[in-house]
DNA sequence: ATACCTTTGAAGCCA
DNA sequence: TGGCTTCAAAGGTAT
């Protein structure tokens, strides 16, 4: 059985925060893997790439037509059990939806897409491990080192970004913001909370002045061991963004605000902290912009479809490097924000037709028997999540 | 302006 | 403990 330690386990220095799951799921890809090392004993290893190859492009080029009935998108969960037995080597084509978006269609048309498909496997995130800072507690102050991703060696359209939490712990003299932060994630910083407060010292106008990578880290509750001298400011983490991400007042317009409206503010504009990202989230960040060139797509859902083939199609090495980054990012995480949890951040987004869909299951009439209450013929009476 | 779509994985909640 | 739900990113699309 893999070890997600493997590659890095001198780094992980005993932290046990690797998932069940992750463990569980190498137990499968390790079946795999061996089913596929039989395979590869028993043919060439080319044979292997062919094979993932053909089985993804086949299945995409099959996308537009032929697809796996009741292998719908939004049907994952179901869909992955009832074709567990299946086995792995058909797991692209049993999560590939009926039909997908017309984009996608179009998209895939491009021969790019899947001519590309499996030529780059370097993955310039798993380099980015060797300097990851060690756990807080080591008392060691490790010398600043370059980032050891080869930022030279991808395609231009590239811009392999890993979690904001990660990027600035693999730079040690970050001077600009990253190319992926966006306007929903807030560039700006957010504003002081009673518990993080120690992690913005600025002004929120001094704040918005500074790049979002200037050194947030360099507080002495954040340094983690790996302090970087020359920092003065302390910036917040990159995972904590305001609400709305919208531009936060400045100082003189807040003066104008009474104090009673500024904490009912500061309450309501209490900084979110983001969830890590797991292994196939920073997989999509860095392999995005790749299937957005080679692809032709923009569209985010398309993309991911693809994303999550191909995350398929990786090998387990391949996926055990995304994982061991996803479990240093969690370990991170930890760190900075001890009594952080994902519950915190639950309902902040509205979901229209779940709430729906809830709104209906709350009816005391069997609510998830629309179609036994309806028939097919009356699916316009259908809750939307049924429908 | 904001939810949805779409993916996988982690974590929380509930029976 | 298993199953379900929510959120994390992203950007075009729909409401």
């Amino acid at each position: 059985m893999p070890q997600l330690d493997a590659g890095g386990g001198g780094a992980g220095g005993g932290d046990d925060l690797g998932a069940p799951d992750e463990l569980l799921a190498f137990q499968d890809e390790g079946e795999e893997q061996d089913d596929k090392s039989r395979d590869s004993a028993a043919g060439p290893e080319r044979d292997l790439a062919e094979l993932k190859s053909s089985l993804v492009n086949e299945s995409e080029g099959a996308a537009g037509g032929a697809g796996v009935p009741g292998a719908g998108a939004g049907a994952r969960g179901g869909a992955e059990v009832g074709a567990e037995a299946l086995g792995r080597e058909h797991a692209s084509q049993r999560l590939f939806p009926d039909k997908l978006p017309e984009s996608l269609e179009d998209g895939l048309k491009a021969p790019e897409c899947a001519s590309g498909m499996y030529k780059d496997t370097v993955y310039s995130a798993f380099n980015l491990l060797m300097h990851y800072p060690p756990p807080s507690g080591a008392g060691q102050h490790p010398q600043p080192q370059p980032p050891l991703h080869n930022k030279a060696s991808q395609p231009a359209h590239s811009v392999p970004q890993l979690s904001p939490l990660y990027e600035h712990f693999s730079s040690p003299h970050p001077t600009s913001a990253p190319a992926d932060i966006s306007q929903k994630q807030g560039v700006h910083r957010p504003l002081q909370t009673p518990d993080l407060s120690g992690f913005y010292s600025l002004t929120s106008g001094s704040m918005g002045q500074l790049p979002h990578t200037v050194s947030w880290f360099t507080h002495p509750s954040l340094m983690l061991g790996s302090g970087v001298p020359g920092h003065p400011a302390a910036i917040p983490h990159p995972a904590i963004v305001p609400p709305s991400g919208k531009q936060e007042l400045q100082p003189y317009d807040r003066s104008l605000k009474t104090q009673a409206e500024s904490k009912v503010e500061k309450e309501a504009k209490k900084p979110t902290i983001k969830k890590p990202l797991n292994a196939f989230m920073l997989y999509m960040k860095e392999m995005r912009a790749k299937v957005i060139a080679e692809c032709t797509l923009k569209e985010s859902a398309a993309i991911n479809q693809i994303l999550g083939r191909r995350w398929h199609a990786l090998s387990r090495e391949e996926q055990a490097k995304y994982y061991e980054l996803a479990r240093k990012e969690r370990q991170l995480h930890m760190q900075l924000y001890p009594g952080w949890s994902a519950r915190d951040n639950y309902g902040k987004k509205k979901r229209r037709s779940r709430e729906k869909h809830q709104e209906s299951t709350t009816d005391p009439g069997s609510p998830k028997k629309c179609r036994a209450r309806f028939g097919l013929n009356q699916q316009t009476d259908w809750c939307g999540p049924c429908r």
